[in-house]
DNA sequence: TCCATATGTCGACGATAGTCGACATATGGA
DNA sequence: TCCATATGTCGACTATCGTCGACATATGGA
């Protein structure tokens, strides 16, 4: 990933409304949540959701899909998998030892061990 | 790591000459650069220089440290852990299948058979 | 003390961003 | 076709940001 995406992404997250606009999103994969929704639960008018939807986008982070009259959003996770590599691979370049406390701290987000066939209660 | 300094370290990072300040800072770890030769060797006023390291500084991803007449900065690498982790841990709050490809594509960054002991040439 | 070096702060300017009313477009149903 | 719903675009306003000259502060040496 190259820095002028980069900085179109962190951008895009770096502003409240549309933080939160990430989040939510995240919370709803993979189904993803029509850009009215958007709006209504964030407390938004809808013509200034559109514009934050429109810089996310733009950035990459989300993707959006026609479905009949309304208009789904998604989180593109790789996009977001892009730009957390995009952090760390600036500190691992040429130095493994400063990228390995990174990873570390990482990795208990998600145990290898519980993440293979493990039923999510919903 | 709450939004509100994640939003802070965002904004720092979405900016060219900052972002060029953190990739040059982080290729001088562990031993950091002086405000002045951040500011020669990216061809920016000493002022203006001042303000972004300010910026980077109060967003807590970077560290000065007075040494007589000089300052020397570094990258906290803690706070770029942190906000990596801000990114992922929103992915897999309840959701580690979601989370796993991305620490999937995090992982080859640091080969961890390699990161042990192996001399860096300089 | 006086001066040179290193860095920070202030103030003003132009540029860009966030918000929202008003209007435009797209889809589907009567 | 006409209307309601869903979403996007435009334009104007205010607020904040990036830049840099000028000045201020801090450190060390003569």
């Amino acid at each position: 990933m190259e820095s002028e995406r980069a900085i179109l992404a962190f951008a895009a997250l770096a502003q409240s409304t549309r933080l939160d606009v990430f989040k939510l999103l995240i919370e709803h994969e993979p189904h993803g949540l029509p850009a009215g929704e958007v709006a209504k639960r964030l407390g938004v008018p809808h013509n200034t959701m559109s514009t934050h939807l429109a810089v996310l986008s733009r950035a990459g982070l989300i993707g959006a899909e026609r479905q009949s009259r309304t208009i789904i959003y998604r989180v593109r996770l790789a996009a977001v998998s892009e730009l957390a590599s995009f952090l760390v691979q600036n500190c691992c370049a040429g130095r493994p030892e400063v990228c390995e406390p990174l990873l570390a701290e990482l990795s208990p987000c998600c145990p290898p061990a519980t993440v293979k066939n493990e039923p999510v209660h919903d």
